[in-house]
DNA sequence: ACCCCAGTCAACACCATGTCGACTCCGATC
DNA sequence: GATCGGAGTCGACATGGTGTTGACTGGGGT
């Protein structure tokens, strides 16, 4: 997971202008409030004024802390994308041992951050469509998960594990597009959706056969 | 393809207040403007004033044929999901004949007509956030479709064609929402994607290693 | 005693949306 | 051949959210 972390790194500053003092924890306040309104509204009813409101400080005075509505959000996401990469790291490392178990680990693990964070990651999905900052955020984090799982992919195929077949990055983009869409529709509740009951297990089971072409993939080398 | 119709049918006039005389040629110019503009700038930044002004008639005139500058893009999307249906009927009818070629078949005409209309569709989807019009039709349209693909996979069991698995419901919620995700980030250029000349082998792929757990389904019944 | 600057906000300028009321044709009616 | 009604049209206004300006405060450093 080390390649490209230039998304946070390169802007460490995204909220606040610059200079660090007392005003933090008003930083901290719109977070807070950003993600408390997203619990019963969606991000385009929430206004700038509700936000500095909900911070205790005016209007203008939230422009001290961002630049704008979306770039709260931005941070929001960031943290999530920090979280998911925490924990999904290291996973594919140990896929041999147990293909199937650790395919399953990596996407469980991601599903419950998703959930945990679904107001948040539901409202970027919605500015997404408007925002290119958060496109180009999202897109370079889906990139560093599609490289894993491409790389992951190719050592199973070397090792005897997965038949030849799609070009492992086509397959990785495949594979990692379901399940953004699926989680998607899964906590938004919005249209057809997998059960969130049964949605890990769901997506495990079109991962392994896209794979290996079974559900029961090879513990141990080939040869 | 015949149930529930009701998006299209039971809401005959989105367009046009009521009424049915010489105006007609307005409501297409607002339309065609629309499309034309789409080709060069996002939806969120052509104002209705744009669409008026395109449309050769003033703002509060636009109002008298469209009732929000979402209405006209909902119109849009009717024709082109209208035209998908069209493209995709009965071509599962006939999956037996040869499910490798069919599911291509049903793949690739989708892929065509939703990169004949690219603009429209990436712009639904930017708008498919913020509006519950948009969400609830592409719902409904999405439903049609995983409801074809889930009887075919039935089908496709019951003659011993695809081993068992995954509640066919699921297994189409799964594959269609791949294709949705996958078709944007192509059409978008937006981050990771599969290019557009390859995406339709790539989908397909997944699809039948997905039902069939392999990549050449048995042409002939089994039993 | 002074200055600087992080932090604050009232007031303003701007722009897009949506609405109202008045106007103009034109075909139907008596 | 007057008049009536409604489709079609738009100028002007109300509203509401965004982003900016300029002035004010208070405390830490010199």
């Amino acid at each position: 997971m080390s390649p490209a972390r230039t998304p946070t790194g390169a802007a460490p500053t995204r909220g606040r202008r610059a200079g660090r003092s007392t005003g933090d924890d008003r930083e901290a306040a719109i977070l807070a409030t950003a993600e408390r309104l997203l619990r019963d509204r969606p991000f385009g009813d929430i206004s700038i004024d509700d936000l500095a409101r909900g911070a205790g400080i005016s209007r203008p005075t939230f422009y001290f802390y961002f630049p704008s509505k979306d770039a709260v959000l931005l941070t929001l996401l960031d943290r999530v994308t920090e979280e998911a990469d925490t924990a999904a790291g290291g996973v594919l490392d140990r896929l041999a041992e147990d293909p199937r178990a650790r395919w399953r680990e990596l996407i469980a693990r991601f599903h419950a951050i998703f959930g945990g964070h679904r107001d948040v990651v539901l409202a970027c999905a919605q500015v997404r469509g408007t925002n290119p900052e958060v496109r180009r955020l999202w897109a370079e984090v889906l990139e560093r998960w599609v490289r894993a799982v491409q790389a992951a992919v190719e050592a199973e195929r070397a090792r005897g594990a997965a038949p030849d077949g799609l070009p492992a990055r086509d397959l990785a983009i495949a594979l990692n597009s379901m399940n953004e869409r699926v989680w998607y529709a899964t906590f938004a509740g919005d249209g057809p959706a997998v059960a969130e009951r049964d949605v890990v297990d769901v997506l495990l089971d079109v991962w392994l056969t896209a794979i290996y072409h079974t559900t029961t993939p090879p513990l141990a080398p080939a040869d």
